[in-house]
DNA sequence: ATGGCTTATTGTATAAGA
């Protein structure tokens, strides 16, 4: 099976790119972030043409997450259960007996604005939330834009970024938190080295340049683990015109 | 060098992203 995750900023404009991807990679799940719509303009009928089903958690402007899978889409959750929270940030289902759950994680803004709280705080709530739900369903994989790089490696210039947003203590700890779970960063499962980026800011040539960021993650499951096969970053999409700013990131696994 | 892009908003400048 073929998992991915793609934030697209912006499902209106950038289904296309989606539609095209499904064709070509035929994933048999995509979890998207930043659709950036309310449910009711989400293109269910574009899916259900492209052959996928598809569960949304959305909100008009910000945020908004998908699960798509040409699968059955079952025990599906909106939100992390017992936090208030107004941002739709999360949504998981089980598919083919496995649970998936897609995230967005707050991007945090700044180490001292109150979007950088709220991510801490939001952090400590999803890891609470999974250490029950991998009880329930060992076989559980975490797949989003966490805005966390997890290591220096995962930066194209870490002394520049050193204390910033997205690289902070805090955020690395809240990530290592999540793999103290029983998580394991897939990516790296098959790749050690630098450089491997799923995110490049679309001001001064970041893409061209590789100044990129890995933030963009599948974290697996103890159980999970051993059938893991390949993983990649694909590129293709970021290269296209008019391009989101992430990039897929891809996961095989046996079964 | 606090800029540089891109998206969305009952817009025409602002907020947010990362």
């Amino acid at each position: 099976m073929k998992f991915a995750t793609w934030n697209v900023n912006s499902l209106n404009v950038r289904l296309p790119h989606v539609l095209d991807w499904l064709a070509t990679e035929k994933p048999d799940v995509l979890c998207l972030q930043e659709t950036k719509q309310e449910d009711s303009k989400f293109p269910y009928e574009a899916l259900k043409e492209a052959g996928y089903n598809a569960v949304h958690n959305g909100q008009k402007t910000y945020n908004g997450v998908a699960i798509l899978s040409p699968h059955t889409i079952a025990d599906v959750q909106y939100d992390i259960p017992g936090y208030s929270d107004e941002q739709k940030r999360i949504v998981a289902a089980t598919i083919n007996n496995i649970r998936v759950v897609c995230a967005y994680i707050p991007n945090g803004q700044a180490i001292d604005s109150d979007k950088y709280q709220y991510k801490l705080t939001w952090l400590n709530a999803l890891t609470n939330w999974l250490q029950q739900e991998i009880l329930a369903h060992p076989k559980l994989m975490l797949l989003g834009d966490y805005n966390i790089a997890p290591d220096d490696r995962d930066c194209h210039d870490p002394a520049a970024w050193v204390g910033q947003v997205l690289v902070s203590e805090p955020e690395r700890l809240a990530f290592q938190k999540l793999v103290a779970l029983g998580l394991h960063d897939s990516f790296r499962l098959f790749e050690e080295d630098s450089g491997h980026f799923s995110w490049w800011d679309y001001r001064m040539a970041g893409f061209r340049r590789n100044l990129g960021m890995r933030i963009d993650h599948i974290l697996v499951s103890d159980a999970l683990k051993s059938t893991c096969v390949a993983s990649k970053i694909d590129k293709a999409p970021r290269k296209l015109e008019r391009p989101s700013d992430h990039t897929p990131v891809v996961l095989e696994i046996a079964a």
